[in-house]
DNA sequence: ACAAAATTACACTGACCAGTTTACTTTTAC
DNA sequence: GTAAAAGTAAACTGGTCAGTGTAATTTTGT
């Protein structure tokens, strides 16, 4: 009498992906679930036998969207790379959704909902701010290293990224198109400025 | 022949404030002009006679707003005051939001549809980035002064900014609450290294 | 005082949408 | 091969809401 489970995993993909597709483009509230049920290819019933409620579904797609998203930043320090290498990979990181139209989409989507629900936003935070981690550590790394001189890492790392979204991120999440040549200019002088105050002589 | 025209301007500011409430407390989407309507004590019928439309409606809710905020902004250089002082002042100002619930309020409203609205944004962002050119003029004064030395006051004053924004702005509006006293050391800190590179010797 | 202007009450249109129900068909693990 | 699991189609419920039409009432500038 145990059930038989089957493999739904495929479906369930597609309604993800689906309702990836719909909330980039239109927004959290402006899609409805018909639309989602049909871009899976789906019947609406099945896209509820998965999910609750929009809600919920929206935020499996914000987990596996971050989820993918915090993979490519740890970052671990190298003695052989001069420092400006490695904080310039800091903040390609940090801007690769400037890059991507599928990354960037989504992330709007997802600030707009934040800024509206602080409790979801905080939830989704908490993955964000890994990277600070690592940044925190690579920091260490370089002071034991003898390459950085400061205090507190954690304190560094938040104004590190704080500039770094000011200047990349929020711009861009808010529609400017910053060219390459000003971004290279951009990281260029802030990481010079960075290195000019916590580098160690 | 000619139209007599009266003087509308109470029931006018009456929507204005009650759209702006209801606009602070639910966001664009859930506001209904129903509620706004209720709140303002008047029919909806006048509300729209004022107001062609919802949207409309909170693009003049917004144009107030960024009105009234962007009074406060000029900081005049003056010699006599320390430049961390002066630099102080353009990040309380900058910072203010989140000293008032009703500002922030609106401002979290107004960030969540400009991030779906890029054409929404840039309208209204050129009214914040008259703030910059505060800022990049204060810094030609105070290079004129021989305190600063650099070469680019826009670029110089998008940098300050960006770093400032990054760190009070963002993460107010994303529901970060930071203690007084984390304000005034990362200010502190902010300005310390700010003019670690660009203060002339 | 009075007429035009402004406002009101309220019913109404047309549209959208989250989530459910039901009766049905397709798929798949064994 | 088959029985249960998964998926489908389409209508339906109950609700919200932007915006309009209208006839009546209130306000106000002169």
């Amino acid at each position: 009498m145990t059930k038989i489970k089957r493999d739904t995993s495929k479906k369930r993909t597609a309604i993800l992906d689906a309702a990836q597709k719909a909330f980039m483009e239109f927004g959290y509230e402006n899609t409805s679930m018909d639309q989602i049920s049909e871009l899976a290819d789906s019947s609406k019933r099945t896209v509820y036998n998965h999910f609750p409620s929009k809600d919920e579904l929206f935020e499996a797609v914000l987990e596996r969207f971050f989820q993918e998203a915090s993979e490519l930043k740890n970052i671990p320090y190298d003695k052989k790379q001069s420092l400006e290498l490695q904080l310039e990979k800091f903040i390609d990181a940090k801007i690769i959704v400037s890059k991507n139209q599928e990354w960037l989409g989504l992330m709007r989507v997802a600030m707009s909902v934040f800024i509206l629900n602080p409790q979801v936003a905080e939830e989704m935070m908490d993955r964000i701010h890994k990277m600070d981690d690592h940044l925190a550590k690579w920091f260490e790394a370089a002071k034991k290293d003898k390459k950085l001189k400061f205090s507190k890492s954690d304190e560094l790392s938040e104004l590190f990224y704080a500039g770094v979204s000011g200047l990349f991120f929020w711009p861009v999440i808010l529609g400017a198109k910053i060219p390459d040549k000003k971004v290279k200019s951009l990281k260029k002088t802030y990481i010079d400025n960075f290195l000019k105050v916590y580098r160690s002589h």
